[in-house]
DNA sequence: GTTTTCATGTAACCCGTTACATGATTCA
DNA sequence: TGAATCATGTAACGGGTTACATGAAAAC
């Protein structure tokens, strides 16, 4: 049995919380979900999934292709899997866990996906984590741009400032987020008072002097 | 000797065409250029570098620690590598194709990076080649939106949501440059115009729908 | 009738990181 | 004196992809 690497197990087990699936289905669902539109391949699906089962996180059932009527579910057999109680209550510690495995590149996508299933002080404290992470890496690049700028051709310096740029904007993203969360925590009893991120009029006047922009928070 | 991948190889004989440099120094430069602020491993770095000295496609002089005045060079025994002619020659042909493999995700940041040791036309068509290829993912992702949006909770629709725009973002700049590159192709007598990216008032009113924004180009 | 989509799987490979080993030099 | 930085390297591991094998049903 091979390496099992905890995102792909945690956006499986996720995924299959909400509904039984088998692989071939599953695997659309988890590219919505992994990440940049990116598309998980069958030589690592399949083996993850027969690994959990191995290790009884998940239970598959051969549908042997039992035609119920008279047409319209023919197909071949698949196999459905769905979560047991033991992956249950894993699938649980990974949603409540919030350290830096929840928060990095890798994992954060996954982990937002699946707050629908988390707690409201893990989600805040993902969401604040990530924002930090950004914001140290925007403190790096920045320092290390004022020290080298003289010498980096035009090409490198527009990708140096795009790159920032990109991540000034996530940082802001994330910011209203984190705002809207806060929102909920104090008055939960109105639900989904507007979509987390739809644009306010924020930043909307030009030129915001980089390192005024984003201010320390959390 | 180990694979060889080909971005990292065309990252390090590009800066290397620039200056002799010895590993340790190198590495900086190419946390510059190999997008995302990721830092290189030694653990790729020096390997790498010794399977191309065994191509000769660079030199490596080991610099004796030899002291020339009094202090202030002492240091230790370091390799500094530069290019032989074989290199640059191999170089050139990296930098004159403009395949996909020249505007993937993981090599278009390198090869951007190297556009001022690139001809004009194959920046351009690198440029065209990546707003295309990205043009094709919004076009996918907008498509299976369409048809998954109703089951899909709050937080995962929001997922795609940043996504699309973070495209969409790229695809404007990439707009940009490409007039940018284009007025030059124009006008190559007055050098640096302007720098390819910094903001035009460009899109400052609010929510232009999605699907217009974008239009086909090139 | 042939191409596309559905469906499951395996073996080989690729390209990177981590952890380790080694040692000199500079800075606090 | 002890920590950080400079400098080079190797072995083991990790987590993915590609290419292959197989086959049935649906769409064109």
């Amino acid at each position: 049995m091979r390496a099992r690497s905890e995102v792909l197990e945690t956006a499986i087990l996720g995924i299959l919380a909400d509904s039984p699936l088998h692989g071939y289905e599953l695997r659309k669902r988890l590219n919505m979900v992994l990440g940049s539109f990116r598309a998980l391949s069958y030589g690592s699906l399949y083996p993850a999934l027969r690994s959990l089962e191995q290790r009884a996180l998940i239970a598959g059932t051969e549908t042997k292709d039992a035609p119920p009527q008279h047409a319209l579910s023919g197909r071949r057999s698949r196999i459905v899997y769905e979560l047991t109680a033991h992956g249950k209550e894993h699938l649980q510690g990974l949603l409540s866990s919030s350290g830096p495995a929840a928060w990095e590149d890798e994992s954060f996508d996954v982990r937002f996906a699946l707050f629908g299933k988390t707690d409201a002080e893990t989600r805040l404290r993902i969401l604040e984590g990530r924002r930090t992470r950004l914001a140290e890496r925007l403190e790096m690049v920045r320092e290390s741009a004022n020290r080298t700028r003289e010498r980096l051709d035009e090409y490198t310096l527009e990708l140096q400032r795009h790159g920032l740029e990109q991540v000034e904007h996530e940082v802001a993203w994330l910011d209203e987020l984190i705002d809207t969360e806060r929102g909920r925590a104090r008055a939960p009893r109105s639900e989904a008072r507007r979509a987390p991120g739809s644009t306010t009029q924020n930043e909307a006047e030009g030129d915001p002097r980089p390192g005024t922009t984003i201010k320390e928070r959390g």
